[in-house]
RNA sequence: GGGCUGUUAGCUCAAUUGGCAGAGCACACGGUUUACAUCCGUGGGGUUACAGGUUCGAGUCCUGUACGGCCCA
């Protein structure tokens, strides 16, 4: 005997003690399978360990939360290993922040304070995305939970800064790179966003020796105290002669050269260009190739240093005003146009990044750029969906060595340090003796994330878990991050694991509002996913972000469709609610055999093998959304519309045997459908599913459906179509003469080959069309006069409606149908007169239209027959 | 400048190797049928951005155009 279900599934009291019911009986854990079970692994994308979850996290979590639990059910040792990242930048901002708020700051307490209130707010805060997590239902193995900082990870860290230092591929030295002044650090070429913002183009004259003037045009006038030379192309008629000259920086009179290279582009501004080496990326190349000097002129904080003479101390944009106006003053400007150009800003801080001379670390990355285009281009990792393989092959192609090293104090130490007399020493321990100073920089965080798939595991040791456990099996996440973390897992794993780090990488698209706009905060068009689940729990929050589009792209969220995707979790409860209501005694679960079936059951069951086969091919071939949308289709507009209204009739007037026949099928189909439907929503399937007769002891552990081609049943299937098409012909007839819906009616069939069939299921007419009366007509006998009719295929019935039916106006009812009849048939008779189509579609293709046309022919031919007797 | 991607019903999105374009929401009409009004029934709504091409057949493949978006330089 089954529970009597509440009304309605209350995820609020439902969905935390389902969760902590799975996470006490370890079934999160990869050794619910045998020991020989072959292994499936994700490694969670650590977000960042202060952050809060977001919308963006929900997605990546419904999608993995999905993977795992669909290999789960199919009997894998699933592993979901969860995690957080340091996040240097991000974290050492928010206590940075904190600090301002005590009016006090990170460089007065002191790196040492500094850093043991960053763990103390990291240990305040560093669980809530993990708790946020559990809301969602995520079922990640958290006793294997990580931190990038843990110890064993920091020894990974140190282990391949150390070997990569060995091996040649490190080196430390003074470069341009991309100089974050809010921040103070060194960032990478990724964390520098560049944008088109309207500026300025200023056109100022450089003295020439012998009192000439060279017309220049720059963006970035305070660089002029930064110039070491002017650059003029070689053939330019209007400079040629000032090529050796010397030219005097202005303000400054410092004096630099003329030189000429066809680097220059003679159409823009002035064709003259001023190169500052010191501060910008492609003046520092013209200036290696023509042996410039290169001077810096700006100060960690972006203010002028002593190299800016008079202007040492301005904020840069102050500098670039005064001397501009010092400059006019001096008659050395020419104009100031409006100019569209490229502004490097900061993807951190959202400040303008400058190129200033710095020493930093460096990672040769060749090398492992090109193993990891190999693993890709050689299968051995697939990138879903494919056209990011494109994109991925690009990038490493043409990837320069990664700046590693940066200016904060959160995060992984660099393991190096410095002798007295300027020796450089790098390893996993100090060096003996005295004297020694240690670095002080940290790594850019991703350079621990990209050994997350391993070090997580416990790499450099060979523990049991990275020898069971690695290689991962999918990588899923944000198409955002391909090369920031998915392209530098990939090198990094090839190069010290000699395996791809895993054999897919799944990416999926970025969420935006329902406008298609970009999500932020200054928008105020955040989508916080914790309110949502507050309003409709988890589940429809989920289906709706793995329903709502497909791989790669990004979805446009409607926050209605959660709503919408809430009323069919109550949908699913109610057929459960119903099923079990109409259960008495044991029921045994699993299908009956086939002989003991109904036409309906045949016909459902028949369906649900065909929804089985196709989530199967949907999901080999990563489209979750299309899966998830054909059960959703499934149950409501099958299971649900048709066959649990069908099912009213064994149940309340059936005998035991078709009873009990019609309750296991409902039982098996709603169980089958509730395995399909866990990996998507995975709460109330289980809630529901603990209602209904079962055997095992959770539906999370339970047997994924694989398809029973023997119960594929095309003749039900067409003897179900036949009675729905009728039930929905009439239920049409009955709406267009606005027939009261409680009326019963009486039908005259008459019924072509298909006598017996609507004989024997005429009870489903008086249920689904309040039909209670069906008479057949007899062969030749005449058929009554005063009835709309309806025609499928060889079947016409006749609905008297005494006083309701106007016979003119049946007569245009049924010829505007003769008429769409025709032109189909038109339509598909062209198709088959057609030779090319008979020899060249598939066979199938044409099989079914002859039938389709056999149909539409003896539609016609009974809508003729009917229109010549009662139409004259 | 190069590459990728999108444009399908009023809105948000689907459409398994090419085979009669669908769903949710919204809209109109009708419903106290003992699972569900968080529901049921019926209906309206489309030149699949545009122009060509390939094919028996194109939303789907190819070329070009327009307008978005993203990535790289």
């Amino acid at each position: 005997m089954s529970r009597p279900m509440p009304k309605n599934f209350n995820f609020k009291e439902s969905e935390p003690r389902i969760y902590k019911w799975w996470e006490e009986n370890g079934w999160f854990k990869p050794e619910v399978a045998p020991p020989d079970a072959e292994p499936f692994v994700i490694s969670m994308p650590p977000p960042n360990v202060t952050g809060s979850l977001h919308i963006g996290h929900a997605l990546t979590a419904s999608v993995e939360d999905l993977m795992i639990r669909y290999e789960r059910m199919r009997g894998k040792a699933a592993l979901w290993v969860p995690g957080t990242d340091h996040a240097g930048i991000a974290t050492q901002l928010m206590v940075e922040r904190l600090l301002l708020s005590e009016g006090t700051s990170r460089v007065q307490v002191g790196r040492e304070e500094f850093l043991a209130r960053t763990w103390a707010w990291k240990e305040k805060y560093g669980n809530v995305i993990s708790d946020q997590h559990r809301r969602l239902g995520t079922s990640c193995d958290w006793d294997r939970e990580r931190f990038t900082l843990d110890d064993s990870l920091s020894k990974a860290v140190a282990e391949v800064f150390v070997t990569l230092y060995e091996q040649g591929l490190i080196y430390r030295g003074p470069r341009l790179v991309n100089w974050s002044p809010g921040l103070q650090t060194a960032v990478s070429d990724l964390e520098v966003e560049r944008e088109e913002e309207q500026g300025k183009l200023y056109y100022f004259k450089y003295p020439v020796e012998g009192g000439e003037y060279l017309p220049v045009a720059t963006t970035r006038p305070e660089t002029i105290l930064g110039d070491t030379a002017v650059c003029v192309h070689p053939e330019d008629d209007r400079y040629k002669h000032l090529i050796g000259k010397t030219a005097y920086v202005p303000m400054l009179n410092r004096a630099i050269p003329i030189i000429a290279d066809d680097y220059v582009d003679r159409e823009f501004g002035t064709g003259a260009l001023k190169i500052t080496p010191g501060h910008d990326f492609n003046d520092y190349e013209i200036g290696q190739r023509h042996k410039l000097p290169v001077i810096n002129i700006l100060n960690r904080d972006a203010s002028m240093n002593e190299q800016a003479g008079l202007y040492k101390g301005l904020d840069r944009f102050a500098c670039r005003e005064k001397l501009w106006a010092d400059m006019e003053a001096a008659g050395l400007t020419i104009k100031v146009a409006d100019h569209t150009y490229i502004v490097p800003r900061s993807q951190r801080g959202g400040e303008v990044v400058e190129p200033l001379l710095s020493t930093q670390w460096f990672l040769k990355i060749q090398p492992l750029a090109e193993k990891a285009l190999a693993a890709v281009r050689d299968g051995r990792i697939k990138i879903v969906p494919e056209r990011f393989e494109k994109i991925y092959y690009h990038w490493l192609e043409n990837i320069e060595d990664w700046c590693i090293s940066r200016q904060l104090w959160w995060g992984h130490r660099i393991p190096a340090w410095y002798g007295p007399n300027g020796e450089v020493y790098v390893g996993k321990q100090p060096p003996a003796g005295d004297g020694w100073t240690p670095e002080l920089d940290v790594l850019d965080t991703w350079f621990s994330s990209g050994l997350w798939p391993f070090s997580t595991l416990g790499w450099p040791e060979q523990t049991p878990d990275l020898k069971r456990f690695y290689p991962t099996s999918t990588m899923e996440t944000g198409y955002d991050i391909l090369f920031f973390w998915v392209a530098r897992m990939i090198m990094l794993g090839m190069w010290f694991t000699d395996e791809a780090p895993f054999n897919t990488v799944y990416l999926h698209g970025l969420i935006r509002d329902k406008f298609g706009r970009k999500i932020s905060k200054t928008l105020g068009n955040t989508i916080d996913p914790l309110d949502l689940i507050d309003q409709f729990g988890a589940d429809p929050l989920r289906f709706t972000l793995v329903t709502g589009g497909t791989p790669g792209n990004d979805i446009n969220l409607d926050t209605e469709r959660i709503e919408s995707n809430w009323k069919f979790v109550n949908k699913v409860w109610q057929m459960a609610n119903f099923i079990t209501s109409n259960l008495d005694g044991d029921v045994q679960p699993g299908l009956p055999s086939k002989a003991d079936l109904s036409l309906p059951s045949r016909w459902i069951i028949s369906r649900l093998m065909r929804l089985v086969a196709n989530v199967q091919y949907l999901f080999d071939i990563y489209q979750y959304g299309e899966a998830g949308r054909q059960i959703y289709e499934f149950l409501w507009s099958e299971f649900a519309d048709w066959f649990i209204e069908m099912s009213k009739h064994p149940l309340y007037e059936g005998d035991a045997a078709a009873k009990s026949e019609t309750q296991r099928t409902l039982v098996a189909v709603l169980d089958t459908a509730l395995r399909l439907l866990h990996p998507f929503m995975p709460f109330f399937t289980e809630e529901i599913w603990s209602y209904i007769p079962h055997d095992g002891k959770a539906l999370i552990l339970a047997r994924w459906p694989s398809a029973d081609a023997s119960y594929l049943d095309d003749s039900a299937e067409a003897e179900m179509n036949l009675i729905m098409e009728l039930v929905r012909a009439i239920r049409n007839v009955r709406a267009e003469y606005n027939v009261d819906p409680g009326r019963k009616i009486a039908a005259v069939v008459a019924a072509g080959n298909n006598a017996a069939l609507l004989q024997r299921y005429s009870y489903l007419f008086a249920r689904l069309c309040n039909v209670s009366e069906i008479s057949f007509l007899a062969a030749g006998a005449a058929a009554p006069g005063d009835a709309a009719s309806v025609v499928i295929n060889d079947v016409t019935a006749y609905l008297p409606l005494a006083g309701l039916i106007d016979i003119k106006a049946e007569c245009e009812r049924l010829t505007k149908e003769q008429q769409k009849l025709q032109e189909q048939i038109n339509r598909s008779q062209a198709m088959l007169a057609n030779e090319q189509f008979i020899n060249r579609a598939k066979p199938d293709v044409v099989e079914k239209e002859r039938a389709r046309l056999a149909d539409l022919q003896a539609s016609h031919t009974q809508i003729t027959e009917r229109l010549s007797s009662l139409c004259k």
